[in-house]
DNA sequence: GCACAACTGAACAATATCAGTCATTTTGCG
DNA sequence: CGCAAAATGACTGATATTGTTCAGTTGTGC
């Protein structure tokens, strides 16, 4: 492996767990203590990572903005993103749904070696320097509003991928477990997007228990997952509970 | 094999790994190490890559191989995409090939009341804050060095769409007028935008006269109009006029 | 404070890579 | 066909990188 290799992928482990150790990074690199302190001492030199007893640290002005959101506190949007994060494996093609939610869940995707698909705008220009993630646009006619695209050939490349896992955002959950949303034009691409997964994750932090929304967009017996906050309450969550869906505090 | 069809695989290596090594380059073209250094160190001179100890990198400024050609005969390309830009008529869908001509020409179509496909996405950043142009991209996995959308997901979009006039790059024109570009993954989406567009304007500037380029994407009998520099000349200009091909000078 | 484990830095040997040279092969051209 | 130029592959001494060893240091739990 190439030295530049390593440093590359040392900075990846770096981004994305915010430290490492010395011995995680030889099994990880497959090589001696020796050279990844070696590869230290450089990169610190570069000013990129500060190096301390067993491992390294990221320096401070390499903190990506998004890092430092997401280490803040009562953030519940950001709690339900990490949460999310946490339910996605090496290797797997995730679907994306428009929305801020999705796009706070992709700001923890970065450095991971999976494919994401989505329609959203905003996830494209979060993920698009990262050279980890393989990115699919679905296409679309252009909302600039939402930064996201629909239409009819946003539904049709829905029609011909498949996703492991699909993460989808609303405006809210219904006492009686449906899952709403505002905007009218969105509903059909959101049902096409849970028939291009083999799991449903809904992101839904607790401010949208109960929450309204114009259309709806699919009962709870479609959910698989439930993301949310831990201390979420209320009639939409039983009923989301009842029917089957797991639960997942963040 | 030839030297330009080694040195199109080791940038084709470099750009979708980010580095290569000689050892791994040898036995991937079947030959000597020493070959591979040859061809380093002139890819090297020319700016595209970086050698370090056991291979080379992509360069800094090469990272985006997009942005460095964007910077490159300025005028030359700039004058075609002005000239360009008068073909379109108010109220039009354009389409807009991959490439940092037609990015070229959506800087000059700002404000303009038309409608743009593409599957471009410097051609997206470009106008995406442009509440005149709307804007629909086709979709596909993203290319992050070309900053561009393929494969099938693009080639089926380019088959539900239909737009007034298709805007063509090219790597260069032949003698015989066959237009060629060298990326092999870009020719069966070139061919789909010739087929949904009333009109193909093809965009090449005097460089491109004659021009290389591994594969042929068509002839010059399936070209409408060809906006070029008013001196450019040769024999691919030539077999274009006699196949009835327009000749617009920038 | 002390013992113990883990970590660090430096030196060294082993390995891999590099630049230069030279013989051989291929290519282009008259 | 023959010739010259260019490209290729093999060899060699020099250089860079890597892994190992070991003495010294730091951190941790008691």
């Amino acid at each position: 492996m190439l030295p530049q290799r390593r440093h590359a992928e040392i900075l990846r482990c770096l981004t994305q767990e915010g430290s490492a150790s010395v011995t995680a990074l030889c099994s990880q690199l497959a090589t001696s203590a020796a050279t990844i302190r070696r590869d230290l001492i450089c990169l610190e030199r570069e000013g990129v990572l500060t190096r301390v007893h067993g491992g390294a640290v990221l320096a401070p002005s390499q903190e990506r903005p998004f890092d430092r959101v997401a280490r803040e506190d009562g953030d519940v949007k950001d709690e339900v993103a990490r949460a999310a994060a946490t339910l996605v494996r090496d290797g797997e093609s995730v679907l994306l749904d428009i929305g801020t939610t999705t796009h706070r869940l992709a700001a923890h995707l970065h450095g991971r070696d999976i494919t994401v698909l989505t329609s959203n705008l905003a996830v494209y220009e979060e993920l698009a320097d990262d050279q980890a993630v393989e990115l699919i646009l679905l296409g679309g006619v252009v909302r600039r509003n939402y930064r996201s695209m629909v239409g009819f050939l946003t539904e049709d490349a829905l029609r011909q991928v498949r996703a492991d896992r699909v993460f989808l955002g609303a405006a809210g959950v219904r006492d009686d477990g449906s899952v709403m949303d505002d905007t009218v034009v969105e509903v059909p691409l959101k049902r096409a997007m849970l028939a291009a997964a083999d799991q449903v994750v809904l992101l839904a932090d607790r401010g949208k228990f109960p929450g309204g929304g114009l259309a709806r967009i699919c009962g709870a017996e479609e959910i698989d997952v439930l993301v949310t906050n831990a201390d979420t309450a209320g009639a939409g969550l039983s009923a989301m509970r009842e029917a089957g869906v797991e639960v997942l505090d963040g």
